[in-house]
DNA sequence: ATTAGGG
DNA sequence: CCCTAAT
C-alpha cells in the first residue's frame, strides 16, 4: 500500500508489508554535488534552454510557475511528444541513463536564484526566468517503473491539506487522507510515500499513472514517466496535472523544500497535462504539449506580454548579488545599464518607443515580477569612514516602510557630511534593507522652498533646474533638480486648478502642510507665462492669462510684470 | 549628466 | 516621487 520512497528509507525498513502491487524501483542514483555546475554551464553555454510556446497554461497571469521541470542529464534536446508517454515502455536498455557526474535529473525550481540568473542570459524567455526558475541541486533518484506499476510519491506536508473535506474538490477523501496520515505517522522522519496503484484506484485517484508525486502544494500532482525513445535514448517525462478546483488557486506559502526561502512563489496553473521530454542527443529545445486527449497543442500561453522587469527591481537584485558576494560598492549606472542589457537582452532598454521582443517566437506568458527582493538584513554600516550621502544612498535602502525606531538608526549616518546638511533637511534620504524600496521618503515642500523655487525660476528661467538647484538649493541635498522640476510642474497644475476653483468657496482651505499660498501660485502663473513650460504651459497656463493681469503684482522679487511679459 | 514627461 | 527616453 504505502511504501517509503526508496532512497530515503532504509532498505530494510518497510513500512508496510510488501505487496505485489508495490512499485518496483529498479534503480536510483544518488547525486554528486559537483555535477550540477557542469551541467548548468553546459546548458547555458549552449544557449539551449528554450521554452517554446505551447505551454498549456490556462491562467498564466497569476497562479503558477512550473513546479518542476525534470530533465535528464544532458538535457540536450527535449522533444515534444504527444500521448506516447501515456504508456511508456521500459526496455531493459532503458536503464542506461547516462548521467553527467552521476546526476540523472535536475529540478528547475524557484529556489536557486543564481542559476536563474544564468538562465536569464540565455534564450530562455525572460518572463520565465527572473527569479522564478532555478536549478535545484537536489537531484532525485531515478525511478524505473514497470509499465504496469504505479508509484506515488506523496509529501507528508500535503496530507493535512489533502484531507480538507470542506473542499469538495479535494483530492483525497477523508478515508484516504486518514490512511495517508497514518502512513506518515508510521514512517515518521520520511518525507515521501510510495503508493501503489490499487490504493489510488480505490480512492478514485485514477489518472495517476506511473510515477506520481504529490507535491508540496496539495492540489498539484506531478506525474513522472520514464520512457525510452525508439532510438534508445532515455527520456524523462514530466507531466504536471493540475487537479485542483479552479476556484482554489494554489497560492500561499509553500512549505516544501523546493519553495523555501523568502520568495513567494506562485505556480502556473496547468490545465490538463504538461509534458516535458528530454533526450540526451543534442541540446535544443524544451517543449510542452498536451498529453491528454487534446489533439493539438494549442498555443497554451496566454497572450499577455510579460512585463518588463522594473529597473529598480533589477538593480536591487544586482545589489543583492553584490552584497551576497561581498562586493561592497554599489554598481555604477553604466555597469547597471550593461547588466540590464545582459540580463534582459531581449528588451531594448533605450531607443525604443516600447518594449519589443527581439524574439517573436515567444508568444507570451508573464510573471509578476516581485517587487521586493529578499534582502539580507543589512547591518548598519560601520562608521569607519564618515559615510557620505552618496555612499549611503547607494548602499542603503529606503526606509519609508520601516518603523520609526529603525529609521533612526540610519539617519544619523546621513547627517554627518556637513556641507550637504546645513539646513534642516538632514533627513533627506534614508533607506533600509527591509523596505527594499528605493523610494525617497516624502518630504513635503515647505513654503520657503516653494518661494525659493519660484525665485529661482524667475531668475534662471524654467528648465534650468540644475542651475536653480545650485543657486538656491545647494544646501538642501534632498531636493534634486528633478525634484525642482517636478515641483514646478505641480505648482503649475496647482495654479491652474486654483484658478478654476477660485470662484468657488474657498472651502476648507486645505490646511494641509503642502498648501501653497495663493500669492505664490499667482507668481507661478506669471512665471509660467514668461517661461512657458513645455507642453503643459499651453494647455494649462494659457487659461490663466486673463486672470493674471488682475492679480496684484508680486513685489517680493524681481518678477517681470505680466504686462511686459505678454 | 540634464531635462522632459508619463505614471 | 519614480522611471524612462531623449538629448
Amino acid at each position: 500500500m504505502f511504501t517509503c520512497k526508496p532512497y530515503e528509507v532504509d532498505a530494510d525498513m518497510p513500512i508496510f508489508p510488501a505487496s505485489e502491487d508495490e512499485p518496483v524501483v529498479l534503480e536510483h542514483f544518488l547525486v554528486e554535488p559537483g555535477c550540477k555546475e557542469d551541467w548548468v554551464s553546459g546548458l547555458l553555454d549552449l544557449d539551449a534552454f528554450q521554452i517554446e510556446k505551447n505551454f498549456n497554461i490556462e491562467d498564466i497571469s497569476c497562479t503558477f510557475e512550473y513546479d518542476q521541470i525534470k530533465l535528464d542529464t544532458d538535457a540536450v534536446q527535449t522533444k515534444l511528444t504527444k500521448g506516447e508517454g501515456k504508456s511508456p515502455e521500459f526496455p531493459s536498455e532503458a536503464s542506461q541513463e547516462t548521467e553527467i557526474g552521476g546526476c540523472d535529473e535536475y529540478r528547475f525550481d524557484s529556489n536557486n536564484a543564481d542559476k536563474a540568473r544564468k538562465l536569464d542570459t540565455g534564450s530562455c524567455k525572460e518572463s520565465y526566468c527572473p527569479g522564478n526558475v532555478g536549478l535545484e541541486n537536489e537531484c532525485q533518484s531515478v525511478h524505473k517503473i514497470d509499465s504496469g506499476e504505479l508509484m506515488v510519491k506523496l509529501s507528508s506536508t500535503c496530507i493535512s491539506g489533502l484531507k480538507d473535506t470542506n473542499n469538495h474538490h479535494s483530492l483525497l477523501d477523508q478515508a484516504a487522507a486518514n490512511e495517508l496520515d497514518e502512513a506518515f505517522k508510521n514512517i515518521s522522519g520520511h518525507e515521501t510515500l510510495l503508493i501503489d496503484k490499487n490504493w489510488l484506484k480505490k480512492h478514485d485517484l485514477y489518472g495517476l499513472e506511473n510515477y506520481t508525486e504529490f507535491d508540496s502544494s496539495l492540489n498539484l500532482m506531478k506525474f513522472e514517466e520514464i520512457s525510452t525513445e525508439s532510438d534508445g535514448k532515455t527520456v524523462f517525462s514530466s507531466i504536471v496535472d493540475y487537479c485542483a478546483s479552479s476556484t482554489h488557486p494554489v497560492t500561499g506559502s509553500l512549505n516544501d523544500k523546493s519553495f523555501s526561502g523568502e520568495q513567494q512563489m506562485k505556480r502556473k496553473r496547468v490545465d490538463g497535462c504538461e509534458f516535458l521530454k528530454t533526450s540526451t542527443s543534442d541540446v535544443s529545445k524544451i517543449k510542452f504539449c498536451f498529453l491528454d486527449e487534446g489533439d493539438r497543442p494549442e498555443p497554451l500561453v496566454s497572450p499577455k506580454r510579460s512585463r518588463k522587469p522594473p529597473r529598480r527591481y533589477i538593480e536591487e537584485s544586482l545589489e543583492y548579488e553584490s552584497k551576497s558576494s561581498n562586493k561592497k560598492c554599489g554598481i555604477g549606472k553604466r555597469s547597471k545599464d550593461r547588466i540590464l542589457h545582459d540580463r534582459y537582452p531581449k528588451y531594448k532598454w533605450q531607443n525604443a518607443e516600447q518594449v519589443v521582443y527581439e524574439d517573436d517566437s515567444f508568444n507570451g506568458g508573464c510573471i509578476q515580477v516581485p517587487f521586493g527582493l529578499p534582502m539580507e538584513k543589512e547591518q548598519p554600516h560601520p562608521k569607519k569612514n564618515k559615510p557620505s550621502l552618496v555612499q549611503s544612498s547607494e548602499e542603503s535602502k529606503d526606509n519609508r516602510l520601516l518603523e520609526h525606531s529603525k529609521r533612526l538608526e540610519i539617519e544619523p549616518l546621513l547627517v554627518e557630511s556637513p556641507e550637504d546638511f546645513s539646513e534642516d533637511e538632514c533627513v533627506a534620504r534614508s533607506y533600509t534593507a527591509k523596505g527594499s524600496s528605493r523610494r525617497k521618503r516624502h518630504i513635503s515642500w515647505t513654503t520657503e522652498e516653494v518661494v525659493k523655487l519660484v525665485d529661482g525660476v524667475s531668475q534662471c528661467g524654467v528648465g534650468r533646474w540644475t542651475e536653480i538647484k545650485r543657486l538656491l538649493f545647494s544646501s538642501s541635498s534632498h531636493r534634486t533638480s528633478v525634484d525642482l522640476k517636478d515641483k514646478w510642474r505641480n505648482l503649475l497644475r496647482a495654479s491652474c486648478a486654483q484658478l478654476q476653483i477660485k470662484e468657488k468657496v474657498e472651502q476648507g482651505r486645505k490646511q494641509a502642510s503642502n498648501y501653497v499660498p495663493e500669492s505664490i501660485l499667482w507668481r507661478v502663473r506669471e512665471l509660467a507665462v514668461i517661461y512657458p513650460y513645455p507642453r503643459e504651459s499651453r494647455s494649462k497656463v494659457s487659461c490663466t492669462v486673463p486672470a493674471v493681469s488682475s492679480f496684484p503684482a508680486s513685489t517680493s522679487n524681481a518678477l517681470v510684470p505680466l504686462s511686459t511679459a505678454v
